[in-house]
DNA sequence: TATTGTTATACTCTATAACTATA
DNA sequence: TATAGTTATAGAGTATAACAATA
């Protein structure tokens, strides 16, 4: 346990505080969204009409943090849930028009974002991605 | 805007999220403190009687966030509040006996976890850290 | 009977905006 | 005018417990 690594732990939460500050500004200006919010529409629009837990996994929330965000994405109108027939345990996601729209507006802010966050990185940026990869293997799980 | 630039955003969020979830398990069974509330201990234990603006400037917080953190930590019995006599808008903090005992109950959950961090990074934790300080120069101040 | 998907509740943490008081 | 702090309000997350539906 040495001092640079008990200062780890603290960088990474600040250098990802840091940049989802800045990114939360960019995007509620540009597109009306916050990055979570973003988050979740990214999610149901890669996916076939998933279901509230499969976001959760996705994400690695918890099912009820999914319910509170799908709550206020439905009433900003940019999500719709819809009963499964199959499975009636279960609520399918799907993005409306709207939320399709908002999906748009975010891609050229937060470009911009991950342009300033690869000049940041310089060449590094497979390195970093592969360590970030390995602590979240890690525990992701607990 | 390639695609793996437009992951390395939520890559950075997830493996964030993910330690800082296992991190608050940990410390609050062995601790009974939360590492936000952590962070703030340690930090006035390094400073010399901090203003409140201190800390938040030291954590990347809003003046807000820190006076709520400082309710709560008084409340709890491990933090002081006084007033400064020098610049009477100015509180300073200081640790109680109690907040004392807790940062030295927090040493040892926390170096599990530090130590699970080195071994998931292997050899590159000094390549890795560097990232993390670009990541946090180029965005802490938006 | 055990597990799964969702929700309700209560709490922590953070942000923004508007405010008070002091410098 | 600018700065330190507080308050109000809101979003986002956690854990736990309950529930109905499914396996």
């Amino acid at each position: 346990m040495t001092a640079s690594s008990l200062r780890l732990y603290a960088r990474l939460q600040s250098a990802a505080h840091a940049l989802k500050k800045t990114a939360d500004r960019a995007l509620m200006d540009a597109a009306g969204v916050t990055t979570a919010q973003a988050a979740v529409l990214a999610v149901v629009d890669g996916a076939e009409r998933p279901t509230q837990k499969t976001v959760a996994d996705a994400l690695g929330l918890n099912e009820s943090a999914v319910t509170g965000m799908a709550n206020r994405l439905t009433a900003l109108g940019y999500l719709a849930r819809e009963q499964d027939p199959d499975d009636r345990r279960a609520r399918r996601l799907r993005l409306t028009t709207q939320g399709e729209k908002a999906l748009k507006r975010i891609a050229a802010p937060f470009g911009r974002i991950n342009g300033r966050l690869d000049d940041a990185l310089g060449g590094d940026l497979d390195a970093f991605a592969a360590s970030l990869n390995r602590i979240r293997d890690a525990f992701e799980r607990g």
